[in-house]
DNA sequence: TGTACATCAGTGAACGCGCGTTCACTGATGTAC
DNA sequence: TGTACATCAGTGAACGCGCGTTCACTGATGTAC
């Protein structure tokens, strides 16, 4: 039955949302299409209406939860503040909800001009938004550090989430929050 | 037709050795047991007289991947050697026979135990095998820095064959070795 | 050493299942008068 | 404002396909005499 066009749209957004979490969640090959908008609320014959392919709502659902990430950063004022926060239990344990860069990872490579193109430009977002939280050399240092501490994050919470023990994982991520969450000694 | 039990032992081998590189290079999900058969040189169907399920392949075979890294890395002796081979174009563009951590990354932590216990094997040794390579500062500094490189040049590597754009792949790469290559900076 | 037979590694067809996608249909919404 | 009709968002059955797994079979290997 036909839904008002407010509805529609509506309906829509809880698709790139439900797809948000569940890609993240389980990845992109452990989600089909029929579970996604039963998460949404409603039955799966209707999700060409909305999206031309699968691989389409994926781009959508990271660009999604890449704007999710940044509006709860846009409040956070220091480096040590934004790495405790990317490098916490709770980001850890929350995958669902959290940085869709360690969520997919090494999927990123596998998958279309679409998806990737949202992927780099978030990347660059967040080199920059680093940088600009270092205080200490000059612009191309800044940058350097900014890289290289930014794979850092992305690379501990991966291997914390990876592996198999819980005290380990905290190791790795107490050990990271120290390295990359102070400017002396990234 | 039956086959000599050498011969037998030496198709495992292969099967092992297709899906160490298959599973690296396509994902979990991206390659079929048909596929992994056919690189080996045989057809599906004789895939369960040698293993109980894809997933136990897949235990085995990223175990075979850590091996052989660690077997490459044996004759490397400094910090700065082993970051500069991690982080290289050559490592970046192989996925199919680089590190298993980096290729399949965030997969593990929706993989069944048998494959964790694995991957946080080869985890530990290759934190212990890096805080052996430096030189400054009492055990536990030590350790902690290892575990934040690890999580670095991991990450590094992750995001270089993520991003769309060679330019920024280069930079990631090229800031991560200047950060985690040297005992200094890190 | 040679023969007869049991074993079993590998083959290829088949299985049930879930996937991404399509489509005829429904009925509430939007629009033209 | 009220009515008649066209539109179209959502439904649910169906599609072809590839997947992981099973199985009856084959024929070379291994073994017992």
């Amino acid at each position: 039955m036909r839904v008002s066009r407010e509805k529609a749209a509506e309906n829509r957004e809880r698709i790139v949302d439900a797809a948000a979490r569940l890609f993240r969640d389980k990845g992109f090959d452990g989600v089909g299409v029929d579970a996604i908008m039963k998460d949404a609320g409603l039955t799966h014959g209707g999700f060409y209406g909305h999206f031309a392919s699968k691989e389409a709502l994926a781009a959508e659902a990271v660009a999604c939860a890449f704007g999710r990430s940044a509006a709860r950063q846009s409040d956070i004022g220091s480096l040590g503040e934004l790495v405790s926060d990317y490098l916490s239990e709770r980001h850890r344990a929350d995958r669902a909800n959290g940085c869709a860069v360690a969520a997919l990872g090494a999927d990123y490579g596998r998958q279309g001009q679409a998806l990737r193109k949202v992927l780099t430009a978030s990347v660059r977002r967040q080199i920059d938004r680093l940088a600009s939280l270092l205080k200490r050399g000059g612009p191309a240092a800044r940058r350097r550090r900014a890289l290289a501490s930014y794979a850092g994050m992305v690379g501990a919470l991966t291997l914390a989430r990876a592996v198999d023990d819980p005290v380990l994982a905290q190791e790795i991520l107490a050990a990271a929050r120290d390295v990359f969450g102070k400017e002396s000694s990234s």
